[in-house]
DNA sequence: TGGTCAACGCTAACATATTAACTAAACAGC
DNA sequence: GCTGTTTAGTTAATATGTTAGCGTTGACCA
């Protein structure tokens, strides 16, 4: 039988927290979670979006989303409106004071991410990426 | 700047989700979740371990694991010694129960794990593997 | 038109992640 | 022997992950 460390889910857990440890210190100066700038990034470049588009994007559940956006519109970052065609949806949108932030922050996520690719090598980093994606085609 | 769907963490974050798919309907038959089957595999590979190092080797944080355990040793999967020499330490390993079930279980996820490596070939795994490797040493 | 069904977002209940702080045991130096 | 420090495990508080189920709204069809 295979190691214990040899565990492809395993391996992905632990070099997903050795690319976080890049950008963790910066969020936490906000301060903001990891989960809360997946979603505030997604708004950022999607600009408006249902719950349900902005959770499949993030990875995000939805009984988790719910909980993270009530938080985020309580800290002023995001506001939520009624799709007035369908009374079912929510739209949710950026605050201006969430786009200050995030132009404020974005560089200093960006410096991080190339003192990263500059350790590991943009090549290796597009190989990475290639079979990432491979990855996620798969259908048990 | 870099597309959301570029982030290295959300790419990993991705691909270990479509990876556990594969292993998930198994555990939740038995009924085991993902991070007590990574303490059970653990164990069964090191015999007896103690708390902290089962921490690590699992990529769990301690104040987790304290929760982990005791469910485990609620069902009877496992059981807690305390060492003689240091008082602080605490040594855990599996229960006779928890051998036979997983003798019972792992052919059943290994069989699983060679489905996903048929679909995306040995060949990447190990491409895959060694990135990885490469990514967790990292130093931020 | 009314009934049925599916979709969306939410709540509930439990398990885990994360940080800070606490307790007890071992250890260091004096 | 005492004291300050370190270490292992835990508790506390908050945020998120995960599954089941609920309420409302909209789509569809008899």
């Amino acid at each position: 039988m295979r190691k214990f460390e040899d565990s492809i889910p395993l391996q992905l857990l632990k070099a997903r927290e050795a690319t976080m440890s890049f950008f963790r210190p910066i969020l936490q100066e906000i301060p903001l979670t990891e989960q809360q700038w997946r979603v505030i990034r997604a708004l950022n470049e999607y600009k408006e979006l249902e719950s349900k588009q902005l959770a499949e994007r993030c990875c995000i559940l939805s009984p988790s989303l719910t909980g993270i956006i009530n938080r985020l519109e309580q800290q002023g970052y995001i506001q939520r409106r009624k799709s007035t065609e369908d009374q079912r949806r929510v739209l949710i949108s950026l605050t201006d004071q969430a786009k200050d932030m995030f132009e404020e922050v974005s560089p200093r996520l960006e410096a991080r991410y190339k003192a990263m690719a500059d350790q590991i090598s943009e090549d290796k980093l597009e190989q990475l990426n290639t079979l990432l994606s491979e990855l996620c085609k798969l259908k048990p």
